[in-house]
DNA sequence: AGGTGTGAAATCGTTCACAGCC
DNA sequence: GGCTGTGAACGATTTCACACCT
C-alpha cells in the first residue's frame, strides 16, 4: 500500500497522542477531538485513519488503544536499523542522548569524527571513530542509516565516502546544505536555519497558518 | 505579494546555494545546475525564480550575485528579531550556539529553564531566567519569538505562560509534542523522531524520492 | 544551440457534504 | 443525535511543452 508523506507524518503523530491519552486513561477519542489536539481537521483525520480500513465506530469515535495498536503496526520495523552518527559536535552529542534516538526499532552504534581529541573515545558508550574508517566500520557494523551532523563544508565528502561501502540507505541530514545522493538512497534533512528563516518569512508577511 | 509555502523553503536554498557558489568564484548558473545540486527539477527552479520578475539572461542562465541579491531582497527582514530559549537542555545549549542562530536578522537574547542549577547563570553570553519570569522578561527585552527546546510534557504549560505577555508571534517548536496556540501566532516544528521515523517507513516500504 | 519565462495540463493533497451506522 | 467513511469538489503545487530571446 502506498501512503501519502503528509499522512505518514500525521500517523506519526496520531500514535504519539494516542500514546498520551492511552497513558492519560482516555477509552476513545472523535475525530473531531484529535484534530482540535494537533491543529488538524477532523476530516483530515478521518480520511487518514480511512485509508487502513474501517477503525472507527460510527456515533462514537475511535477506541484509543485499538487505533494505537493499528497504527503502530503500518509504521511497524521489520528489523533493528543500526544508526552511525558522523560530527560528534554539540549538535552531534545532544542526538546521541536524546529521546528520539531511544527505540527498539533503531540504535546509534556508531560515532564519527576527524577530530584527534574524539577519535577513540567512547560517548555513551558508543566508540568514536575517524571518518576515514567509515567504509570499514559501516560495513563491520552493518550501518545503513546516517545521521549527518558535520559543518557544511563536510557533508558532501562524508556522503560520498559513507555511500562508498555500497550499505547505506537512508540518511537524517542535519547539515545546513543539501547532499547529492544515488537514486535509491532517501534523505531527509532537518534544517534548523531554513525553518527558522520560514518562521521569519511568515511573520514578516501577514501571519500564516501554523505548522 | 503571496508565495506559497514550498516556494519560501526553496528559495531560502537558492540562497544557500548562490553564496557557495559566489564564495567558488562561479558567475552564472543555470536552472539546471542549481537543480540538480539541490534535487529539483529545473521547470522547478525557473518557476520559482520567475514569480519574482525576469531575472534570468534567456540562453545564458542566471547571474549568481544579481539573482543572489534578488533572492536576497524578498527575504529580506524589516527588523531585528529578538529570541528567547526555553529548555536550556543538551539540544537547547546546542541551538544556543548554533550557527543558525548566528544573524544580523535575529539574536538569542534571553534563556528560560526551571532547574536551580541553571537559573541565573550565563550561557555564551546570555542569562538564563526562570520560566515563571517569562512574562515580565518577555516584556522587558521585546521577545517576540520562542524557540521551544523543552520535555514533552512541558511544552504546552511554557507556550501557555510565555504567550500570555501578549508578545509572541512566532514559536519553533523542538519538543516533540504539537502545541496549541491562539490564532495568529505561527508555530514551525522541528521534529527529530518524525523525521527519523518518516525515513524508517520509506526505507521498509519501497524507498522514495529524498526530501 | 541553449536556456529562460509561462500558460496549460497533470498531479497531489485537503476539505466538503452527505449517506450510513451506532 | 453524534460520528465515521468516502466519493466528489476544490485548491495547491509540480511538471510539461513550447514560444521567445541571445
Amino acid at each position: 500500500m502506498k501512503v501519502a508523506e503528509p499522512t505518514v507524518e500525521r500517523l506519526i503523530q496520531y500514535r504519539r497522542l494516542l500514546d498520551r491519552l492511552n497513558s492519560e486513561g482516555v477509552h476513545v477519542v472523535s475525530s473531531k477531538e484529535m484534530g482540535e489536539m494537533l491543529g488538524l481537521k477532523a476530516s483530515q483525520v478521518r480520511k487518514d485513519l480511512s485509508y487502513f480500513g474501517e477503525i472507527g465506530k460510527r456515533g462514537v469515535g475511535y477506541d484509543v488503544d485499538r487505533l494505537r495498536e493499528h497504527i503502530s503496526e503500518i509504521l511497524s520495523q521489520p528489523q533493528k536499523w543500526n544508526i552511525g552518527l558522523v560530527g560528534v559536535g554539540r549538535l552531534g552529542e545532544a542526538l546521541v542522548d536524546h529521546n528520539a534516538f531511544i527505540s527498539e526499532k533503531y540504535e546509534i552504534v556508531a560515532l564519527f569524527d576527524v577530530a584527534e581529541t574524539k577519535v577513540g573515545r567512547v560517548f555513551w558508550g558508543r566508540r568514536c571513530y575517524h571518518v576515514a574508517d567509515m567504509p570499514r566500520i559501516i560495513d563491520e557494523l552493518d550501518i545503513e542509516i546516517l545521521v549527518l551532523t558535520v559543518p557544511k563544508d563536510a557533508a558532501q565528502q562524508c556522503v560520498d565516502s559513507a555511500i562508498k561501502a555500497g550499505r547505506i540507505k537512508g540518511i537524517l541530514n542535519f547539515s545546513p546544505t543539501s547532499v547529492v545522493v544515488p537514486d535509491g538512497v532517501i534523505v531527509y534533512s532537518v534544517d534548523i536555519t531554513v525553518e527558522l528563516e520560514k518562521l521569519l518569512f511568515y511573520l514578516k508577511h501577514g501571519g500564516v497558518q501554523s505548522v
